[in-house]
DNA sequence: TTGTATGCGTTATCAG
DNA sequence: CTGATAACGCATACAA
């Protein structure tokens, strides 16, 4: 029935003693007696006492939350992500805030606004597709606001980040490709303005000459990721004189886009073209024609050490000059 | 560079006026003189003065926090909720505490306890599969945080809820079948334990009657939900004498290791059995064998309406006593 | 070992 | 219209 809740001053007026003594005592406090100790745990416990957190934040100026900004999490690989992310934080008493920015620069920064609002201890954030400008970030300087990327980071190197190396992935892809014979290899890649389509082209081109396989540009083709823009990158690719018959596909919508476009195309996947995908769909094993294999990106891993270089940020509160982490974890081919 | 932040104090220390006056005129207050407001204002802004939040949430008594508890956001379902919930949180300025229970109820305990000892001012929550003791949100009441559930809900009246009622779904789907020639329909149905399950067998057998097609109980086959269990449910139907030539099926999941085992087992979707699944997965229209149709549940919907109703509880502040609110939706058969 | 006093940043009450 | 003061709940420097 909603009475008002009890604090330490009613323990200590009970007591007959002082709040400071209550508020140590709960604290364990080694100056105080074990009998007072004692005493007071026991009357906090029958009052049903239970801090009030918000004054401690306030106080303390920590809110043990940290703040994760993200895409979308309907992607799978968020989805997994924040999972990870909660789970460390979990481990250090934090709780997670959440924000999508359905990569909208506009909501990116709402939303480190409205956590900076709330004195988050820390922010975990992974770019949206057209961010580039971090400017909004400096705001977070401020309050000392520790901020982490993963896997869509900033190229800026001062800057705490884990994200995934994917040439390693492709290189392990056009490999898998020439072992099997292929020897018109194509690259179906998200728009040119992104920097992570550009970094794709030129691990592409690197893996080829690695191999030994010929680059030709028109065999790198780009989307710009709606269900339309990846029916004609696909079908530019369909369209030149030397089809590929292998192709690495930018990520899992634009793969299964690139499916349906066989399917209604009379296209077979696995005879007519072969395809390895970015990420790594859990859905594949259920359908009929799935890619060959995957190059695995790591959210959990990526996600995970990202925490971890958050908290210890948070836990150094800015005293020691720690040197800024940047880690990167090397993507890897997987079959189904 | 992490100056101190400014206060008002210093604010009014600068004007050489009192704090509250500064207070007021940043508030707008009516009582303050305009050229006053504005020069505070100005002031304000020179110095980049922001409020703190936490001062005013512990001042307030309000955090402008709600917590939302589901199962897993890898689910589709509850990632389209939580974007749902999103949504209308912003529109009320308030932000998302985010806690996964994956379906523990050890976990659904700790995180209700973070979520009250951080006085979030409300929660929303889709319980976890075998969770029917809801004692735990009695601790809620004690700071009058409100808390109302979606899709998976107590079955308590006196609780603010909102769910999908799955019969009308149930019926057009039968409907459907029977429209198409079949008579012998089946149910694969989650554990016998679950009230979901009991409740979908009930809705399923008064479909039938209402459709005139004969009801048996071995027409309603259990799965623990483990890739296993939903194998052998299968090979259950598919070991009658009389085999069922539709099936309903009890989620996407379950759907999709249907499709999995009838591919490993020539049996043709489609043909020798045709499916009708629970919820919408969203990639149905890639799969080469998808189920029929798909009874929708809208999980955005849902968790919109759960959102209102939380809000609205939340600023009514406990003053008025407000009815307990009951939502329930109608499922409905889509076609992809 | 314990109590007293003070402050965190803001707002509300009351007085002027 | 404005200022002084108290209060929110807790923690801590200092005093005893």
């Amino acid at each position: 029935m909603a009475n008002k809740p009890v604090t330490i001053k009613e323990i200590a007026r009970k007591l007959r003693i002082s709040p400071s003594t209550v508020s140590r005592a709960l604290n364990d406090h080694p100056s105080i007696g074990l009998v007072t100790t004692e005493r007071v745990k026991k009357m906090a416990a029958e009052l049903g006492y239970e801090p009030n957190q918000t004054a401690i934040f306030f106080k303390q100026r920590r809110t043990f939350i940290i703040g994760v900004i993200l895409p979308k999490l309907s992607e799978p690989f968020f989805a997994e992500a924040i999972s990870a992310i909660e789970d460390e934080a979990a481990k250090h008493n934090y709780t997670v805030l959440l924000g999508q920015s359905l990569d909208s620069i506009e909501r990116e920064k709402n939303i480190v606004n409205t956590f900076r609002n709330h004195r988050v201890d820390g922010i975990i954030m992974s770019l949206g597709k057209n961010t580039t400008d971090l400017s909004f970030t400096e705001a977070l300087n401020k309050y000392n606001i520790p901020i982490v990327f993963f896997d869509c980071v900033p190229e800026q190197l001062n800057v705490p980040k884990v994200s995934c190396d994917l040439s390693t992935g492709i290189y392990e892809a056009i490999e898998a490709f020439k072992q099997r014979g292929h020897q018109h290899v194509a690259l179906i890649n998200g728009p040119e303005t992104l920097h992570a389509s550009v970094e794709r082209t030129h691990s592409f081109k690197q893996a080829l000459e690695r191999c030994g396989l010929p680059f030709h540009e028109d065999y790198v083709s780009h989307t710009d990721l709606t269900e339309k823009g990846n029916f004609e990158a696909f079908q530019r690719l369909r369209n030149l004189k030397e089809k590929p018959s292998a192709v690495l596909s930018f990520n899992d919508f634009v793969t299964l886009d690139l499916i349906k476009y066989a399917k209604e195309n009379n296209v077979l996947i696995g005879y007519d073209i072969h395809v390895i995908s970015f990420a790594n769909y859990p859905l594949w094993k259920y359908m009929d024609n799935p890619p060959l294999a995957s190059i695995e990106q790591y959210p959990a891993e990526q996600a995970s050490i990202a925490s971890r270089m958050l908290f210890r940020l948070i836990n150094n509160e800015g005293k020691e000059e720690l040197p800024v982490e940047n880690a990167k974890l090397s993507s890897k081919l997987v079959y189904q």
